[in-house]
DNA sequence: ATTAGTTTTGTGGATTTCCACAAAATGAAG
DNA sequence: CTTCATTTTGTGGAAATCCACAAAACTAAT
């Protein structure tokens, strides 16, 4: 027998070492990560490392775009579904050489890979099975660890929830928490409200929680559970474009949702961008707002994520009472809705289809399903029927926003 | 002498027989008119009488047209400055043949005229002496009718004023207060506002009321003094285009008090425009409304006089409560106002002209007096640094609005 | 069924917008 | 003063809009 029956009986006082102690034993470079993927350990004394393990060890977790090409190519689902180690082809595009990659589990649940690197040597059936025994070895040390990490975050929970509910307000006191709880800082921050079908279960919250620690779109700050909700404070990486980053963001959390769990219908939304910390609380209202006016108008603001894009709608409430007192009377609106009315026509949803539109006619036509001119046609109608002059932007932007106040009325 | 020393001593039963009595002794046509042109009297048997007279008697007042005219030429003031009688030559564009006027005076003041058409004879000097013999002795005859007048003007007044400050709110009580008073009705109306540099003399009264008296571009209904303000209420005479009317009526209205009282400076408002009397109060108010606004916003309200023109206006105190309130934060605008600031730039100005214009290219150049690639240029600049999608009405809408508040707050 | 009024679609041409590209002009930083 | 980035102005061609006019389709009455 090449090994002895154990060889991973001893104490190793680090994860470390017992990275280098695998290592040693086959003869190729070993990485430990965690669930997220997120660098454990990874044995020091090898010769040749390839530009994936490289840059998982710099950054101290694996890269998006590996993570990603290892979820398409099918490896983390064989991964989190047998115990057995498996084979990886080179994958040249993401820089990952060959490889072997087996996972630690305790009772029925992943919490951590090992990976081999076949630099100079393929590894042999008996060598495979080492690695098997290293999982099942690695199980309490990675256990330990998220022991500690588990204290931790009981009390960063605590503290996000304080923050989002306003319960500390202190700018002094935030930054004290930050630091002490090593929560890194960012220039510019908004809160995320992932909001589910049903309730979180812990289950998905992790399936979530894997998603973000593995993205690298944007910096994860803090998160929680909330019923059906799930909360992120997440910083945007650059201070240039950080709307489109959220954006570009809650879009594809959506999709690897729906393509890694089959989990879709989440209503996603996020709040103010702002740069001091006393704003959580506004930014997390703010989010929520949004998932309202979602649910009040779900064509319109379909593809409306951030607070800042729900223009009009953001004093949509205050409005709506005002019309309810029997203020914001339109007369314009009124006469056409009584020519829509007599005459079968359809001059208010041309005008907010129009409007919609940008007042692009082509756009509008095509999406009324009739001519260009007819379109025009029916605008001069409105001017005249509603006495409006289709010239004065103000006038417009009032009969628009009456428009949408009528329609939710109607329908509610 | 041709005449008996006073040809009007005896007693007349009315001011027709009056008329009459005129008429026979300067053998011509006879027409009496209060100092508002309305007909009082007008001589029966007379063969041939001009087209204005015909009008005059047909309608009991003189046309506008007329009246204008007799203003251009000068017969007005002239009549209005000397006792004496005046020819008037004819004004064939308006159907007035050659005639002779003099005004009837009490005291200081002229509260009648008489007209002597020049049909088949020109009057001699004589003549002329007799007619202003004629005025003086139809003082006390016209006076009568004014003391009738007034006592109904008590009543009317006091009836305006509750209908204008909600204090009747039911339909019936107040048609038959319309009826018992003989007001005109009439199937729109809205509440007008005049509001003048000082308060409102009653000489000023006199005047106002006499070109309300004499437009026929709106069907008066009542009015009243406040103040500086002078409210009406009045009719559109079509229901088609009410709107346009109001409008065209305002304009007229201070064209009249500038050329022909040289009081200029006036505000003026309307407000909604309705058909059932309960809404007397809620146009006023409006009206009121628009009034305040235009003095907030003297540049952009300066062509709006009805509420319904005024557009966002309506809520905007709304929104300003709530923009104190730290609310309806808009990154774009914040960054645009960095950008601005930082690079001495005109971002925020741009987009602001550029709604304020329609969006139409070559109009806003030229207000910014820029070359219309450059406004495309800054256009651009504005999405990019704005991060703002300049086709998403709904974000424009908003930041338009958000920058009319924020330039309302940095003037107040 | 006919008719008058309204609405829709089509055609063509003048005007305007949009966009890419490039040359000036400007202005701030070294 | 030079340099570099930004802004402004200019040119030209493709695309879109606007407008007038007219035929066709549709609707609501008589």
């Amino acid at each position: 027998m090449k090994y002895q029956d154990d060889p991973f009986k001893g104490n190793f006082d680090s994860l470390e070492e017992f990275a280098d102690r695998i290592s040693d034993l086959l003869q190729c470079p070993i990485t430990i990560e965690d669930a997220n993927h997120r660098l454990i350990a990874y044995s020091a004394h090898d010769d040749y490392t390839d530009p994936a393990r490289t840059a998982t060890i710099i950054s101290r977790r694996v890269p998006e775009k590996v993570i990603n090409s290892l979820w398409k190519k099918g490896v983390i689902p064989a991964l989190l579904s047998s115990q057995e180690p498996l084979r990886i082809e080179t994958i040249s595009e993401v820089g990952l050489g060959n490889r072997v990659a087996v996972s630690i589990w305790k009772n029925q649940e992943v919490i951590g890979f090992i990976w081999a690197l076949e630099t100079d040597r393929t590894l042999s059936k008996d060598d495979l099975e080492l690695l098997k025994k290293a999982a099942k070895a690695a199980k309490n040390k990675v256990l330990q660890l998220y022991m500690r990490k588990n204290k931790r975050e009981e009390r960063v929970q605590e503290f996000f929830w304080k923050l989002l509910t306003g319960h500390i307000t202190a700018n002094e006191e935030i930054k004290e928490n930050f630091d002490f709880l090593q929560i890194p800082t960012a220039p510019l921050f908004s809160v995320f409200v992932f909001r589910f079908a049903n309730d979180i279960t812990s289950d998905i919250e992790k399936q979530i929680s894997y998603i973000l620690q593995t993205t690298q779109q944007i910096q994860v700050l803090l998160y929680t559970v909330d019923r059906s909700d799930f909360i992120l404070l997440a910083a945007p990486k650059s201070t240039r474009q950080p709307l489109a980053e959220c954006s570009q963001f809650i879009a594809s959390f959506a999709t690897k949702m729906k393509e890694r769990f089959h989990i879709a219908n989440i209503q996603s939304s996020f709040g103010g961008i702002y740069e001091t910390f006393e704003y959580i609380e506004k930014s997390y209202k703010e989010a929520l707002t949004v998932l309202s006016m979602k649910e009040k108008f779900p064509a319109q603001t379909a593809s409306i994520y951030g607070y800042q894009q729900l223009g009009i709608y953001q004093f949509f409430d205050l409005l709506l009472e005002k019309k309810r007192q029997g203020e914001l009377t339109n007369s314009t609106l009124a006469k056409l809705q009584a020519y829509d009315e007599k005459h079968h026509t359809n001059l208010i949803e041309t005008f907010e289809v129009f409007f919609d539109h940008d007042s692009n006619v082509n756009e509008t036509a095509k999406a009324l399903n009739i001519h260009p001119n007819t379109l025009s046609y029916r605008l001069k109608r409105i001017a005249e029927i509603g006495e409006i002059d289709l010239h004065d932007m103000n006038q417009k932007v009032k009969l628009y926003i009456d428009i949408k106040l009528a329609k939710y009325e109607a329908s509610h």
